[in-house]
DNA sequence: CTGAAAGCGCTAACAC
DNA sequence: GTGTTAGCGCTTTCAG
């Protein structure tokens, strides 16, 4: 026995206080210009049938829907969890829902959900965009984009990242002045745009010191990351310096260096790119580049609302910065003869 | 100037084509009973004006919404990120998107997400409840509703729960054939029914085993752990065991004990309650209780999609099991004479 | 196979 | 102050 229980309407509130549409209409947005009787009368016929509008029915009228899509690759990775609940947060100061949907960095899926959005009539739409999204749908979009993390192709949308080539090279020269001149760099799939700046950042150091570019660019799992540091820490590339472009990388490489016994930061310095939660508390404590995820959404959530109330785009893109968080997990830097040169690493004592 | 770009709606796209509504409406609605040559013409229209037809408006018509709501105390949270991640996965599974919202574990917040939940008409509603949720909304939602990790108050709605009582008796269990005799419970949010029912599973067994209660039950941060661990751990108490309630607390206790300098497990024995990323990287891995975190969301959602589709709500608590995972936080068992007695700790060595 | 028209629940003009 | 009514964009009879 199927039975939908139908939930009142406008109009069954009306009938059943006695009144037009339009004093219920009234009174569900605020009561004004209304008797004080009639209000009480309509808001007990409300109580009583446990009424509430529709907001299908509002937005239909042309109104926002107050709604905003967020389309991430996998809210399950903290960064993206982080990002969602910052959004989540700027969204409900604005009375606003989110519309959330992963895209496991699938181009399709991801233009799938676009479309599901854009049925929608969304206000607004968050995007950590694949490599391969749909430019076209954006035209039709009827409403306004910003993307973080990443930038839409062709840079067909606003955009909030952080400075990823400058934090690798941060991250490389402390290694450097660590006294690591054997660095080997960590990426794990070459074609994201966070993976290709941070290497490229780590290239242009490694270069201009005139020391060789070791990388790995395809590693993903721990199973690859033990193949990889088998092979590097042996022989003649003799690694004495790792970076990690991201987390899941990082947290492997550690590992893998304790199963191996090879010490840290005596034999191999370990830095990562984004820091994490246990970084602090891993023996020794690792060394980051710590990107503002808070504020990297906080911020493009920001962008968002205000495209959504001046409806005008003037497409911009932000960068934000990253810190270096010194932590143990790198040689201490030798005594630092070339002073002058200025942008030296300042480093912090965070955590 | 502010030019809001109106969509183009279905009578754009018939007039633009010459064809009547109904026509239109049959394309994209898969096309049935349309001859091939509108069928061409109609698309062609839909995509030069790049139509997408309005979810709104056909939700008003009485259908679906194809929406469900998902209710948790904060998505920044790792455990309800994946759990999100879960339902995501689920819904994707059956054409439905998420509206995600946090509550905080605030109830006003709560009720005032499942108002605005009731507004958008969504077809169900997963709930990590607060401990004083409103189940007056229930009656007039409109939808099924499933809670999991918590009970709704009042027994409600339909639940997932993992076997709280029974992972802390486990746990419990498990320290004391470490050998532990003076076991502190360290909880957090003493409300929480999660928490509640882990502390009663801890003291039923110390009770049976004659041993003492000393538990604490409103410690969160680390300022707190730090004070309470350094009040249990010298002095009469002189604690041999600690059980950690959950996760949070788990790593606390463990970077207190290493800047105590006290020795995992051969001083103090550590055990927690539900499993992290880094439990088996640290020094030592920690052993802990796993519930399946994936499972119950899974679960959950599940049995959502299942009351939508019959719309009857037969209510039932679904009780998923936990296990432990052992590591070597703990000291290894004394030789056991007591092997008869059946329900001893099975020892999994996983990850 | 195709089109005209009613109506979903609400808001906003407009009358009273 | 209050009620009537015309749509918003779509689906769905019901005629042709």
């Amino acid at each position: 026995m199927i039975k939908r229980r139908s939930v009142p309407a406008l109009l069954d509130v009306a009938r059943h206080a006695g009144v037009g549409a339009a004093t219920v209409s009234r009174v569900i947005n605020g009561g004004q210009n209304v008797s004080r009787k009639m209000l009480d009368r309509v808001q007990k016929s409300i109580d009583e049938l446990g009424y509430h509008p529709s907001e299908a029915a509002r937005s239909l009228k042309g109104a926002r829907t107050k709604t905003i899509g967020l389309i991430v690759p996998s809210v399950a990775d903290p960064f993206f969890a982080v990002t969602a609940a910052a959004v989540q947060e700027v969204a409900r100061a604005h009375g606003t829902l989110v519309l959330l949907a992963s895209s496991d960095n699938l181009p399709e899926r991801e233009s799938e959900h676009m479309v599901t959005l854009i049925q929608r009539r969304v206000d607004g739409l968050l995007l950590a965009p694949s490599d391969a999204a749909d430019a076209d749908l954006l035209k039709h979009a009827g409403f306004p984009v910003v993307c973080f993390d990443r930038p839409f192709p062709g840079n067909a949308a606003s955009t909030v990242l952080i400075d990823n080539h400058g934090g690798a090279k941060m991250a490389t020269e402390h290694l450097l002045h660590s006294g690591c001149r054997r660095i080997l760099c960590l990426a794990g799939d070459s074609k994201l745009f966070t993976s290709q700046r941070r290497v490229r950042g780590y290239r242009d150091v490694m270069k201009a010191a005139g020391l060789p570019y070791i990388a790995e660019l395809e590693v993903n799992d721990l199973e690859g990351v033990r193949n990889v540091l088998r092979r590097h820490l042996s022989g003649r590339e003799n690694v004495d310096g790792i970076f990690c472009i991201k987390n899941a990388l990082t947290i492997h490489a550690y590992k893998v260096l304790r199963e191996m016994g090879v010490s840290i930061p005596e034999k191999v310095s370990l830095l990562g790119f984004d820091d994490f939660d246990l970084a602090d508390t891993l023996e020794p404590p690792i060394t980051v580049v710590r990107q503002p995820v808070v504020g990297i959404a906080t911020k493009a959530a920001e962008m968002l609302f205000e495209a959504m109330a001046t409806y005008r785009e003037k497409r911009r893109t932000v960068t934000m910065n990253v810190e270096l968080v010194v932590r143990g997990s790198c040689r201490e830097p030798f005594l630092q003869s070339r002073k002058s040169s200025g942008k030296k690493v300042e480093p912090l004592r965070k955590r």
